[in-house]
DNA sequence: CGATGAATGCTTGTATGCTAGGATACCATG
DNA sequence: CATGGTATCCTAGCATACAAGCATTCATCG
């Protein structure tokens, strides 16, 4: 009843993601607002509250937190109750070194299968970006950000390592949404993405290992003073 | 009725994991069960013959299958039926990219930071590993296995690569169940196991970089002709 | 005889009731 | 007043009932 009632205003947004099961969908709506920061790290979930806001029964949303707590972005305590996972710093570090030796492995075999067609895709990925970035839509940022790192890797010939490396950067992501980067931050990341489409481009191999590297280095500098300004988002460990 | 009266045999089998939740032990006990190919490539699963046999509900069956789902060790077609996945060779491939990308670079770290507290622990693990070769003990032979490659990751101070190797490298451990290796070529693993721990410990990094790089390249090499004499057990793709 | 369609039996997906256990607040007792 | 026990409310885990969809089969009609 309550159910029902509550979660008639949510049932909008879950039938935008129609198509795909209720679970999924239910999952895609949560792991959204963790990344986001909607749902802050540390804060209780309910089964029943989630079931309630999404108008759906306690099933599909505890198949989803399954899916989480996978993942790592949820943690699941028996009889007492489901958290959003705190960052650990240590999870974040690694994974950036997941990322950027993975990416790094496929960059040779990018510039080497760089033909007309993926130098297309890469440029019309980054005009997306310049075109997000002034219009300071952050979310389609970060969405050219995936494809371009994706597209690098198809490019690649090694298109299983994205889901891979997204599902481990979770944390990473959460990371990035936190201090809300000034415009000059994004130009910067924006101006070494083209840096690396040059590069690759080019079959200027060392050059764009180089930028690659930098690139992902950045995230990590903003870590200490974030942990410093967002103690209670940071596990102890 | 029917379902706990077939299940009884199996409970001892439950039993035996007891102190996690039902839904891990079932979670294990499939995956063991696809990962030895007691569950064949293509085989259908069904939720109601699982529960049946390990004497749950459906639930935590569903909720196994779910999680090895998306690991890519089933696919589940709604309203239609759960498979066990086909091999991949693509996949494969891949997989061991990945594996030997991210081993290779946490390689320097270990040989860096290895210590008399690592070595004992590797060479326990090789003696351990030489006993399952004389006993013919398959399933502990690939544990040790398992055992060692973690082991050298926790070294070099990679511990989250593991689990990520680990996840992926599902298909890659269906492809080494195929043969049953003659004992032959399992001393000739460890024989590289032994070589890669003496390399480390001498800090000798070029020299285990390429053991490591061969090492992982033989189980490649047993691919095709495994593909042509196994032909249902792999994906089209 | 062939083709079409309805019925049936299977599947997974979802909803809900029930169980076991932990945390807390309150009341009784020393 | 302090302390301990108990009752209650919360949680997630599991079992079960119901719903929806696909495939096969069998019967009926052309």
């Amino acid at each position: 009843m309550a159910v029902r009632a509550l979660g008639a205003s949510r049932r909008a947004q879950v039938g935008a993601l129609r198509g795909a099961s209720t679970r999924a969908q239910v999952y895609q709506l949560i792991r959204r607002a963790i990344v986001s920061l909607e749902l802050l790290p540390g804060q209780a979930l309910s089964e029943n509250e989630l079931a309630a806001q999404y108008a759906v029964s306690r099933t599909p949303v505890r198949e989803a937190l399954i899916r989480l707590a996978d993942e790592g972005l949820v943690e699941v305590v028996p009889q007492f109750g489901t958290f959003v996972s705190r960052i650990s710093v240590q999870d974040v570090i690694e994974v950036r070194f997941i990322r950027e030796t993975l990416e790094l492995a496929s960059l040779p075999h990018a510039v080497e299968r760089i033909g007309p067609e993926g130098e297309r895709k890469l440029r019309r990925i980054l005009a997306e970006q310049e075109d997000a970035e002034q219009q300071g839509d952050l979310q389609q940022w970060f969405t050219t950000d995936e494809d371009l790192h994706r597209t690098l890797l198809e490019i690649g010939g090694h298109p299983k390592i994205w889901p891979i490396v997204s599902s481990a950067k979770a944390h990473l992501d959460r990371v990035r949404m936190l201090p809300m980067p000034d415009p000059g931050h994004l130009q910067e990341l924006r101006a070494q993405h083209s840096a690396i489409v040059d590069h690759v481009v080019a079959k200027d191999l060392p050059a764009a290992e180089q930028v690659l590297r930098h690139h992902l280095q950045l995230a990590l500098d903003a870590l200490k003073p974030l942990e410093e300004r967002f103690p209670d988002y940071f596990s102890e460990e």
